[in-house]
DNA sequence: TCTACGGTCTATAGCTGCTATAGGGTCAAG
DNA sequence: CTTGACCCTATAGCAGCTATAGACCGTAGA
């Protein structure tokens, strides 16, 4: 129909994304149902790839598909306040950093389980079991 | 029965574990089944508390079910060689290390992301989804 | 023209690690 | 003897996909 007509799996490709996925957000209503071939086929154009990308980029970007949704929802809205926007983003970055901060913790506990191995010994005098085990 | 037999809540509360986990952890085999009380309540003895605690703190450590199973085989057969555990600890490690890396380029991007909001405008000019949108 | 092969279709079930709900039974205190 | 806190089983749900079965479509080679 349109020059620009892609099918399911050249969608796929170009925005790196199983063909299922894209079954599954048209599913859950993150892609709108898109037009249909003679043959049934999925027919996209140029919006439903940039949709996608979009989607995929803040999928990237760590964000649950609900804040997606709330994304592009906000996104086809000119008219709502930019600050929405980034209280979204700013949320979402103090998140990572929690996160960060935790897996540090995490990392250094498991340096030091880790020293604890007596390289050749077997289980039965395994401190790494011991130091995994709580006091 | 035994002096120290604990109800599931008893477990739970010694454990930090709420008691649907405590019985998903049985269905899926990780907990041994227990012996029953004439009222048909599980009663549990130190064991199943050391065991118990030893999977939470797994967890807690961020293994995956199925690895904590593999901690659990491994320390219940002293012939095996330390070294084996010593793997599952570094290899969870790498993963972590692996994760905060890419956790502060993600960090990086949304601080990026979140620098071009211009304060008080709309979400016509905002320059938020510009930059989360792909080149 | 036939046929083989790759892509597509729908529908359903599975994954991890729980959590929630319904509809009951048990037990100790008051 | 009733109330309330606990316990029981069984089932369904959550995110965010992924896998499978069984059928259809479209095109290129023989």
């Amino acid at each position: 129909m349109h020059r620009d007509a892609m099918k399911i799996g050249d969608l796929a490709w170009a925005t790196g994304t199983k063909v299922v996925t894209i079954r599954y957000y048209e599913r859950i209503g993150l892609l709108p149902t898109p037009e249909r071939s003679a043959g049934n086929y999925r027919s996209y154009g140029r919006a439903a790839l940039d949709r996608l990308r979009f989607i995929r980029r803040c999928r990237d970007l760590g964000f649950p598909l609900d804040q997606v949704r709330e994304l592009l929802d906000l996104a086809s809205d000119v008219e709502r306040p930019c600050g929405e926007v980034d209280a979204i983003a700013a949320a979402r970055l103090a998140e990572v950093e929690r996160k960060i901060i935790d897996l540090q913790a995490l990392a250094q506990e498991l340096r030091r389980i880790s020293a604890t191995c007596n390289g050749g010994g077997t289980i039965s005098n395994c401190r790494i079991l011991e130091a995994i085990a709580p006091d």
